[in-house]
DNA sequence: GATGAATGAGGATTCATTCAT
DNA sequence: TATGAATGAATCCTCATTCAT
């Protein structure tokens, strides 16, 4: 992604003019899309309309990209590299000292807080139609998510194998989707109630997984969960 | 018109006659719009297709059903007829003796079992396109599982306000159909291993709410952690 | 048309009875459909909407009318012999002694009046779309009125050719059209209004076609016209 | 969007450049709009039918108009616009110096050209369906002729009030339509007699309305009838 | 006679995408 | 590059009419 329009300190300027031109299409059609998807959700967005609000023509936007998801694939992508920059890798500080509460808090709020910035998020997230079927765009959106989360609950849960820790961050990620949209339906005090609802699920469900670990950092070696109603050892 | 009302002799006798063709055909169309819900989504099935699938011409559709949405909202309907014909009122039975967590398996279970014998229910709750518009089908569909739920927890938290318990049903139910997600998109073991994350979810972010009860302190396990970010009552 | 209910002196009643049954049935059919022409006009009418207005299936309706037209048909013919019935052959008492102006206003009051009373009769005369394309249904009804507007005329004016009696009651209907379509749009004092500029119209384009005569009643025996040119009074 | 304003030599030039291509198509398709609307009246017409006609796809004809009315619309727009080209802001040369045979005269010379040239006028005039519904294109022309009439009755009598102008004028322009449509449905000579009868309508009409203009009492030949109904000033 | 189911072509309109300029 | 025109299949839905019962 050439989003570099830094100096370049030759003279051979014309290129770089061009592509600044078509950084500058893309983020304008980027945006409109974004504006379209949260108005009326990506299935019933037409390209027509992102072109309108974007104020080109709809050839235009087919100079940038090949088709709807590829637009939606790209804003994705956007998206995941500004959470990057803005959070870092995890979705929290992934220091194993903090305590799980403030950690799970920590990360609910930035969550919301993105999704309050870049409303588009929530709307991609959101699988277009059916669930069974997975596009493109979600998936890398998803995938990138799930793998943030792993980053963290790994930092809690060294030992524990990937393939749990892989579906503890899908079922992590799936109460977060499901939580803020829960938040985001409402308004006010209710949201807010809400978002601690969502963290006490959250935490709650990841406490017992963390367990007797009152983090002294010493014995941490993360024990097995003794009274653990969950995950059985094996797979 | 044929409102003969002759003899009448058991119950179960419709005043009308001529509707038995229409009635299998209604049935037809639903058992086509179920299968075309389950393979495109609500959103993007088209009416002509669930014509076809059910071997019919649209007219017929029509015929029965005046759009669309009446037949996502027939379909809800028999759907939640069914559900209360198989499971009774409530999500589960709604001894509060019983032990949380055997109610939270059971109701998990059986949700998910009813979602394995009926795919079109997971399709029909999942909201079409945009979270904002609720559709009614959906809204119809939600509104009365989340009643269901919360009979379920009135039983357990005698109580706690409406609107609390309202929140957590809510809750509860958007932890459900997240959960319900991700173990549809897996299959045999893994899907096993996430319905019981899920029920996981679903006791550890009840248990808490309900401490006190007709638990005996002895019996838990889980101390309500002390630092519990739970309800707090107002804000 | 089986309208005559009459006695039918000996025993056979059943067919009388199916007759007078049929009879309802087309009445009311013929009742629903001057009410839907009226509310939607002849073109945006749908045979189904009629049968649904009557209470009956659209098979019904099909029984005893070949297709949409013929309803229209057979609800002007209704007209035209209500008509006949309510104001005898000619549109006026036709005794040329009365005074042109009174003939006129009691021709456009009857005319107005008629309307008021059965409102279906300007929704059929108004010819349902095209202009050149003319309906049976609206043909008739045109014919019969124009006939009509012609055994007036003839009473006024003995020595003027049929050609000519013609064309003048054909310019006589199509102003009545237009004149009664105005003061439909309208209510009250304004459409009283529009009622004496019609009169007007009528009246000072016919005035000096009658001009001279100023009808001594000794020459009015109503001379049934010798030269008459027009309807042949038989049929 | 190439809003180049360059040279801008004459005053003809667009600010765009790529409609030529537009305009023509727009043209074709109104071309096309009109024969449709001639040969099957307004409602019957169909946006596919008419695109066919064009010799294009339903959507370019979507492209340019939103839906059938707007083509309509249009088409009416442009008819005026050819009409006030062609004939000036009224209907005839308002000089109130003109005897009034001769104006009316004109007139009906005028508008009877003015179909004959364009069929399409006639076709949209006539209202579509039911006559309490007003569609937009039909009002628009109405209001329109309407208007064009007023400003030549107005100089004719000027000190008549506006409401009973406007109704003569609506009164006018009834006869004017209904005289239309009788010399339309013939050919010929016998087109001209009707034409001549519509002349004599509104002559007629219109003159007493007239009398003790400029007109010396002299001239008049047509005392205006002692027991006039005409338009009582108040009622 | 009466019913209601069935038809299927046709209605207006949309939309992702391509193409000539 | 950018434009706007062009496409055509697909959308939902209607309706006059027929048919089995």
């Amino acid at each position: 992604m050439p989003e570099t329009p830094e100096k370049q300190q030759t003279a051979d300027e014309r290129p770089v003019r061009r592509q600044a031109r078509g950084e500058r299409r893309i983020a304008q059609l980027l945006e409109a899309a974004a504006s379209v998807f949260c108005a009326t959700g990506y299935t019933s967005a037409s390209t027509n309309a992102i072109a309108r609000e974007a104020g080109v023509s709809p050839g235009t936007l087919y100079q940038f990209f090949p088709n709807k998801e590829a637009i939606a694939i790209e804003l994705g992508d956007r998206l995941m590299h500004e959470m990057r920059a803005t959070y870092g890798e995890a979705l929290a500080p992934v220091d194993p000292a903090t305590p799980l509460e403030e950690a799970v808090g920590a990360a609910v709020d930035r969550f919301v807080a993105f999704n309050c910035d870049h409303p588009v998020f929530f709307a991609l997230m959101h699988g277009p139609d059916i669930p069974g079927r997975i596009t493109e765009e979600h998936d890398a959106l998803h995938a990138t998510l799930v793998a943030r989360i792993e980053v963290l609950l790994s930092s809690f849960l060294p030992d524990t194998p990937a393939a749990d820790i892989t579906r503890t961050a899908h079922v992590c990620l799936g109460m977060y989707k499901a939580g803020l949209e829960l938040a985001l339906a409402h308004e006010g005090a209710e949201r807010e109630a809400y978002v601690r609802e969502l963290k006490n699920v959250l935490f709650r469900y990841l406490e017992p997984l963390i367990s007797g670990r009152t983090v002294t950092p010493a014995d941490v070696t993360t024990p097995p969960a003794p009274t653990d109603v969950t995950r059985t050892p094996s797979s």
